[in-house]
DNA sequence: ATATGGCATATCGTATACGATCAGCGTGTC
DNA sequence: GACACGCTGATCGTATACGATATGCCATAT
């Protein structure tokens, strides 16, 4: 997206995440570092730092003197991901909103209203656009507490969307249900409702899901247990 | 701990985040990679590696080009993320005891036992004990869906330690409590407890808490908005 | 006096080279 | 025939070298 302002490790972090995701490199399969740096046209010292960023995102697996592979994942992490990410991500927000300075959500409305309007107007200028988009981000990133914990979360996702290729050939509802109230949240916190409003409905998702999600997960590895 | 499988790479990491956890280095600071390469004796590729690590632990930030510093953090960070691991941690701990398999408790069970008992004899074999220590946790690990997500709470206590010696002289008691917790489930899981009791102990742990948290921390920023 | 432009230096980013370690396989011995 | 031992190829881990980029300083012009 960005211009060639990006590294080669960003370039093999990439390529690599997207061959995972994309189904080309299968679970399992092992990734020798001077493959993937020839194929890629790069040195191995970069794709190695790819690789060890994927590790720590849980994409591959990394084991000394041995190499890496794509991580082979128990299905049944899927649900347990998705409900803690669920529920930190709601926490995140939730007591971000809290949080943040009047002033700074001032600001970041202004910008975005500049935004909307250079994106109605009939000769958008995209750098300056770009540029008022990072300052978006940053004004809340500052201002919110929550930065590396929502970082977390979005590794998280990453994650998800791995295991889901890789060993579902599906989407359970339930975490379709909290991208689209994530979605809705962003949507509030861009639109120019009330951050009480934001809040109260940040604070609602996080607390009616989890539990009855927990128990029926719960319920259902009781009876996987007593009947295989 | 371990003996000289250590790469140096991870001595780097090591040695870099005890630094910035002792207070040696400030936040702000910049830490330059040549610098301490010098002071460790290694070269520039394990301490950019361990680096980057640090960063994704969120402990330094990173900008191209330009270098390294320890991460200046918002002390409100703090309560955002002792809450949201509290949970996270409680929620994985309370699923993974449900999904084990019965053959990998017993067979960890029988493992903690030799290791109790080498424990308490007169000549202990240090290296012998270190490979039945790794085997335990490589079966729960293996055995428990949420090895990721536990690492990813791992993390994040980490960066808690660096966030409160970095901005606070003290540690809040929530925070104390939850560690006690956490350590009492660790007993009672190398115990041999019922797994169900387990469940039930960490369950009425993550459910008892969070709430009465946040809706204090809610408050707390309330207060601080209306008055300042 | 302030602003602007360019140069020097510090530091990062990547390539290449070489040593270290592990897995697989063949050979010899019991 | 089975096991142990050592060799070989593959791959990782780290060092060194060099090019790329940003930052800060100084000179110069307005």
């Amino acid at each position: 997206m960005t211009l060639a302002a990006t590294s080669k490790s960003q370039l093999a972090y990439e390529a690599v995440r997207e061959s995972i995701q994309n189904g080309r490199f299968d679970p399992g399969q092992r990734l020798v570092l001077e493959g993937i740096s020839k194929e890629l046209g790069v040195s191995v010292v970069p794709v190695r730092e790819a690789i060890r960023r994927l590790e720590a995102e849980g994409l591959v697996t990394f084991e000394r003197n041995v190499g890496a592979r794509v991580a082979r994942i128990d299905p049944r992490e899927f649900f347990v991901t998705v409900e803690a990410l669920s529920y930190i991500e709601g926490a995140a927000i939730s007591l971000g909103a809290a949080l943040v300075t009047p002033e700074a959500i001032s600001e970041a409305r202004g910008i975005n209203a500049q935004m909307r309007e250079m994106a109605t107007s009939d000769h958008l200028d995209a750098q300056e656009f770009s540029r008022l988009n990072e300052r978006f981000h940053r004004i809340l990133s500052d201002s919110c507490p929550n930065a590396h914990l929502l970082d977390m979360v979005d590794r998280g996702w990453t994650r998800l969307a791995h295991l889901r290729s890789s060993t579902f050939g599906f989407v359970p509802e339930r975490a379709l249900a909290s991208t689209d109230e994530h979605d809705r949240i962003v949507q509030l916190i861009e639109s120019d409702a009330d951050a009480r409003e934001v809040e109260m409905a940040v604070r609602e998702h996080r607390l009616a899901t989890p539990q009855a999600y927990l128990q029926k997960t719960h319920n259902e590895s009781a009876n996987r247990k007593e009947q295989p």
